[in-house]
DNA sequence: TTGTAACCGAGACGGTACGTCTGGTCTTCTA
DNA sequence: TAGAAGACCAGACGTACCGTCTCGGTTACAA
C-alpha cells in the first residue's frame, strides 16, 4: 500500500550495505500532505513541489520513491484506505443480505465528501497514467471485484444463484455504477440508488423458479 | 454540439451589429485539430498551443470562444458524435431486442480505439473541471440516459418489464459498466460482457411470472 | 505638426473625390487621448488598441493615418507644443540676454512634470523607430537649433561673441543638457543649473579682451 | 557591474547554505547573448525568451535574477563597458590636456557603430524602466561624472580654471552633448565637434584676466 | 573510529505550457 | 468610401511546474 514501486524492497534485494536508511517520517508527511491538498486543490491542480513544500521535504526525496504524481496520489489514498471494503463480503448470512451490507458500507465512504473527492483524485490519476491506472486496480478495485465474485460464486454453489450468469459483468456493474455516479454523474449517489441496483441485479441472478413463490424483498 | 459556450448564440440574442463575424472556418480547423491530437497526445498532452498552431489559428480565437481545455474537447468529441446513440432506442421490438440493439450499437463505439481515445480524452475532461462534466453530462450522456429510461417506461406500460424498479439506477448500470470498462478497467469491454449484463439486468426487470414457463433467451 | 505622415494633406494633392471626409473629431481624439494616457502609463505601456479604445474609435483608423505608435506621440506632443520656443529667439537685446531669455522659457516646460513626461515619452518614440526620430528633429529640435545657431550667428556679426566658434556644438550642449537631465539624470533640472551653463558657454564664446597672454590650444 | 541585481552577492551576506550555486556560466552566456542581440535586433525587438533561446537557458534563470529586460541590458553592456573611461582621467598635464585626451578616448566609444548601438540601447532601457535608469546612473555615468568633475576642482584648486564655476552643469553638458548626438542626432557625432564644444567650455571655464571690463551678468 | 555511501533539505537548472496582451490586418455594418 | 466594431493570426509577456542536477549536511553500516 505504500512501499516505492522503483525499488519495491522485496524481500530479497535488500541490501542491507552502508547508507543512511529511507526516512519514514518523510514518507508519511508526504502522504499526508498529499491527501490535505487534494482536499484543498483536487487533483489537477496539484503538483509535486506543492506536496513537497507542504510536507517540508525536497522534490527529489518524492521523485526518489515514486515516478510520478500519480503514483503518489494512488499510495497516499491507498493508505488511508478503509480495510473494511478491502475485505471480502461476509458469508454468514443469505447472499442478499451479505452482498447488500457489504455494499452498503462500501457507498457510504463514498457518499462522504472528504472520500468521495479522493476517490475522483485516484479516477483522475488512473485516466492520465496507465501504470496508475494497474497500480489502483490491482491494489483496490480487483481486491473489491474478488470478493464480491466469490460471494457470488459461493452463492451458486449454494444454488441461491443461477450458476451461469456473469459474475465478473455483474460486479463491474456495481462498482462501476458507484465510480460513474462519483465522476460522471456527481453528487447523485444515494444509498437508495445503490439498493434500487441491488433489487435488479439480485432478482435477475435468481435461479429460475419451476413456480416462483413468496418474493424474497421488494416484491 | 458546436456552439461556442461563451456566447452561445441562441436565436434570440443575435446581435447583428457592427464588426467581423465569427469564421467558421476557424472553429471547424480548431475542433478537428483538437481530434487529431487527442488521438496523437491523449488528453493530458494536449496543449491549447498546440491545437492553435495545428489549426494554424492564433490562441486568442480558442481563448475567445471556449473558457478551457476541457470545453474545446467537448465540443470536439460532441460534434463528430455518431447521432445514432444519441436518438433514442427503438420501440419496434421487444423491450430486449430494443435495449441490447442500442447498446451493442453504443458499445461497437467504444470497443472502437480511435473512438474509445475520444471517450477517455472527454472523460479526463470532465473529471477536471465542472463546467465541462456539466456540459457532457446535458448533451451526452443526459440524452442517452432518458432516451433508455423512457424505452424501459414504455415496457413497463406494455407489461413487460416491472413497473416498479428503478429505471434510472438499471441505466446507470449500463452506462457506468461502459464508461468503467473504457476507462478503469482499459482493454477490456467486450459485447459479450455487454449482454452478460444486459442478460441479468433484463431478466432482473422481467415481471414476476406466477408461472414462468419457457425462459426468454440464455436460459 | 499634426497632420498624418502617410497622406499629409498638403494643399495640392487633396483630392475631394467620392467618400467620407477623413473625420476631425477622431483625429483630435486620438491625439488627446494619446497625450492623456502618456501621462498615465508611460510611453511604454502604451498601446495602439488603448488609444482607440479611448479615444472612441476604431484600431483601424489610427493605422490608416499613422504608421507607428512613435509617430501617434509624436504628433499627440507637437500639437500641443508651447509655440514659443518654437519661435527664435528675440534680437531685442544683447546675446545673453536674448538666449537666456529663451532657454529659460524652454527651460521651465522641461520643468513642468506634464510637459516632462511628455518629452520623455517623444524621446522613447524617437530612440525606437529612426522614422519618428527624424519627424521630432524635423519639426521640434532643427527648428530650435535653427533659431538659436542663427541668433549666435547674428551676435557674432555684432562682434558680440567670437565668430569662429563652433555654434552647432554649443546649441547641441544646451538642447542636449536638458534632454539629458531629463532623460538620464531626472528629477534634477533646475533653471539655476541652465544658468550655469549658460554662464560658461556665453564666457567662452565671447570675444578674447586684447591682451589675451599665453593660451592653451585653439586660440 | 555584472552581480544581479536581486540578490546582489555583497561580501557580506553570503549564505552559503544549502542548495544548487549560480552557474556562473549561465550568467555570461546570457549577457553575452544579449549583447548579440541587441546588435542584431534592437533593444525595442528584443526579448527574454530570445535571449533565453540563444543562451540555452531557461526563461526562469533569466527572471530568477533579473527583475526587468532593461536590467539585462545594463548589466549585459556594463560588463564589457571599457575599464578606461570608468577610470577617471589623467591629472599629469594641463587641465586642457587631461580633459581633452579623457573626452576623446569615451568619444572613440561612442564613435564606434557596435558600442554606438550598445549605448542607444541602455539609454532605451533606462527611458522605459526607472529601475534601470537609476542602476546605469550609479555605475556608468556617475562614475565619469564624478571623475571629470573632481578633475576640474582639482584645476581650480591650481588656478587653473575659475573656482566658482558649476562644473557639474559643464560636466552635464559634455556628457549630455554626446549622448545627444548618439540618440536624438544620430550619426552626427564627430570629433571636431567635440573639439570645438571643449573649445568653448574650456574657454569659458578660464579664469578671468586681470582687466575684465563690463561684464554681462554673473561675473 | 573512521570512511564512505546513500539519504535528506534546499534550490538552481533547461524546458514546456499557461492565459493575457498587443500588433497589425481583414471583414462587416452604418453613415 | 470613411469610420466603429471587433474577429483574425501571430507572437511576446511573466508565471508556474516539470523532472534533473548540484549543493552542504546527516545518518549509519563497514573496515
Amino acid at each position: 500500500m505504500s512501499e516505492p514501486s522503483k525499488t519495491p524492497p522485496t524481500s530479497k534485494d535488500v541490501r542491507p550495505g552502508p547508507g543512511r536508511k529511507r526516512s519514514e517520517a518523510s514518507r508519511l508527511a508526504i502522504l499526508s500532505a498529499t491527501r490535505e491538498l487534494i482536499g484543498e486543490l483536487g487533483y489537477e491542480r496539484l503538483s509535486i513541489g506543492g506536496i513537497a513544500s507542504r510536507a517540508g521535504v525536497g522534490k527529489d526525496t518524492i521523485y526518489r520513491w515514486w515516478p510520478s504524481k500519480g503514483m503518489v496520489v494512488a499510495d497516499a489514498v491507498l493508505e488511508e484506505a478503509q480495510p473494511f471494503y478491502l475485505a471480502p463480503p461476509a458469508r454468514g448470512g443469505s447472499v442478499d443480505q451479505d452482498v447488500r451490507a457489504w455494499v452498503h458500507a462500501l457507498a457510504r465512504d463514498f457518499v462522504d465528501p472528504v472520500r468521495a473527492g479522493r476517490i475522483r483524485a485516484v479516477t483522475s490519476a488512473a485516466s492520465e497514467d496507465p501504470a496508475t491506472a494497474e497500480r489502483l486496480y490491482e491494489r483496490f478495485t480487483q481486491v473489491q471485484r474478488t470478493g464480491l465474485i466469490d460471494r457470488l460464486r459461493l452463492a451458486a454453489e449454494a444454488g441461491e444463484v443461477r450458476p451461469d450468469a456473469d459474475f465478473g459483468a455483474v460486479v463491474d456493474a456495481i462498482l462501476g455504477s458507484l465510480m460513474y455516479w462519483v465522476t460522471a454523474r456527481r453528487a447523485d449517489l444515494s444509498i437508495a440508488s445503490v439498493d434500487s441496483l441491488l433489487d435488479v441485479l439480485l432478482r435477475g441472478l435468481r435461479v429460475a423458479p419451476e413456480s416462483e413463490p413468496a418474493d424474497g424483498r421488494k416484491a
